[in-house]
This record gives C-alpha cells, structure tokens and sequence, in this order.
DNA sequence: CTAGGTCTTGGAGTGCACTCCAAGTCAAGC
DNA sequence: GCTTGACTTGGAGTGCACTCCAAGACCTAG
C-alpha cells in the first residue's frame, strides 16, 4: 500500500488533518485515494498540491478564488492566459503589501527607538544626563 | 464647535464609521467628545490615534493585544520597557512575513513565467518553435 | 408640521478559514 | 472477545474584525 497516513501528511505539511480534509472537501484537492479500510493514503503528487494550496494562500488568495484557480488548472491548457491574469492580480497585491509591510517596520523600528531612547533617559543617572564628557 | 464629524473622520481616514466606533467601544481610542447633539466630534489629536492604531493594525497585531498596548501606553511612562517588548516581538514577526512574502513572490514570478512561456508556444507557428534563426 | 438626513445606542449578523464534535468503522494487541 | 486508537463522515462551533440593523433623537428645509 502506498502513500501515507493523513496524519503523518498533516505533519510533514505542517497544516492539521482537518485542514486536510477541508481542502478536500472545498474541491482544492483531487480526491485522495482511499486504503481498503477507508483511510486516506496521501502520495508524493498529494503532498505537491499541499505544497502548492499553501503557496497561493501565502499569496493572499482566499479560499474562494483558489477554488476557482484549482479548478482552471484542471481544466487544461487553455486557461492559461486567465491563469497569468489571476496570478498578476495577486502579485500586484502582494507587492502592495509588501510596500505597506516596508512602512509597517519602519514604524516599529521608530518607535522602538523612541521607547529606548526614553527607556535609555529613566535609567540614567543626572551626572550622566548632565555632561559626563563624551571620551573618558 | 470644532472637531469634524464621524462621517469626515471616517473619510479621511479611509475607515467605516463603524470601524471608528468600535475601537472606541473596544477602548482603543479614547472617549471621543461629543457636541450638544450627542454626536461625535474627532479632534486633530484623535486621528492621530487612529493613525497610530492603523499601524498598529498593519503590524500583524490583533485587536486583542492593541487594546493592552494602548491601555500601557495610557498608563504612563513606567512601562516603555514593556512596550518596547511587545514591539520588538511584532517586528520579528513581521520580519518573518516579509522574508516568506518574498518567496511568494517568487513563487508568483515563477509561475507567471513558466505559464507565459507556455502561452508563448501555443501561439507561436511551428516554423517558429522548429528553429527560427535566433537573429534573423 | 412634516419629511429627510445624520447621527446615537445595544446588539445581532457576516464572512472567512478553519477547528471541533459525535457517532461509527476498522485493525491490532492482549 | 474486548479495549484501544486511528481513522471516517456530516455538520456544528469558534475567533476574528468588523458590519449591519432597528429604534430613536435631533436639526434643517420646504
């Protein structure tokens, strides 16, 4: 019997079986296929799609629209050029978040060094307020 | 009367009024004034806070701890260096999103490139697939 | 005096992406 | 043969961050 339990797919995805299963469900996964017992037996190909579902997550994607992704590369070569399209979208998106996370860290590191400065003036003795020279 | 309407602060801040309202439910902006009519009136200095929370907001911090960091720096001076803490561990985290939106721009990238030169071999002719002189 | 518009409130509802649950099947170990 | 444990299913529940709603106050224009 080949292919591995959901359990160890979970784990080596780094995603629960649940979440695994709701893939499934929602249509982002091809059916997986089933030991005599009823479980499922998740193969190397499997594990891509995973792979590849938490990719186009990381793009920002929703559920919805992977759906429809998933379902045009399935649906054959002639969907690539609306493929391009949707992947465009998301990479426009993405590289406004990424700009929007530039200013986001620059804040942060603002005001860290704001609070430090702050934290750097409490803890300082007056003497060292006052003019302690600057070379020793 | 000064201050602007929920309505002009929301637009000028690209919020809903609602949005505005429920951080000052949840204790994120300070109880805002209110004219005789009973209706808000946002000064310079609360957009100033809802600034500050939209970047809060962009930082990947969830409301939940907003609120706890807002409450901190409402109490005064003695906790910079818990603020400076809760700080530095959001711009780790943001540090991490960045490192893995970069990949995901790749994987974008990659994809939309593999998928163009597919585009390009469906449309092209076969005298052009077959050998076409590189520089003609 | 009435209609329309903007606001107020408490609380209900929404959309998303899971996450959990109850009841049941099945194989292995004792 | 019984318990244990990993799995199955459909469907319910969760947490988040809003977003919407109904009822009512108040002002302005006609």
């Amino acid at each position: 019997m080949d292919g591995i339990s959901i359990d160890e797919a979970a784990q080596r995805m780094g995603v629960s079986k649940d979440t695994l299963r709701y893939y499934e469900k929602e249509g982002l996964l091809p059916p997986i296929a089933k030991a005599a017992n009823g479980h499922r037996r998740y193969t190397e190909d499997d594990l891509g799609w995973v792979k590849f579902l938490q990719l186009l997550r990381g793009t920002g994607m929703p559920i919805r629209e992977m759906k429809s992704f998933v379902a045009l590369t399935w649906a054959g070569d002639h969907t690539i050029a609306e493929r391009v399209e949707v992947l465009s979208r998301y990479r426009a998106a993405l590289l406004e978040r990424m700009a929007a996370d530039r200013e986001h860290l620059k804040f942060l590191d603002y005001k860290i060094d704001v609070y430090s400065d702050l934290l750097a003036a409490q803890t300082a003795t007056p003497e060292q307020i006052l003019g302690e020279p600057v070379n020793r």
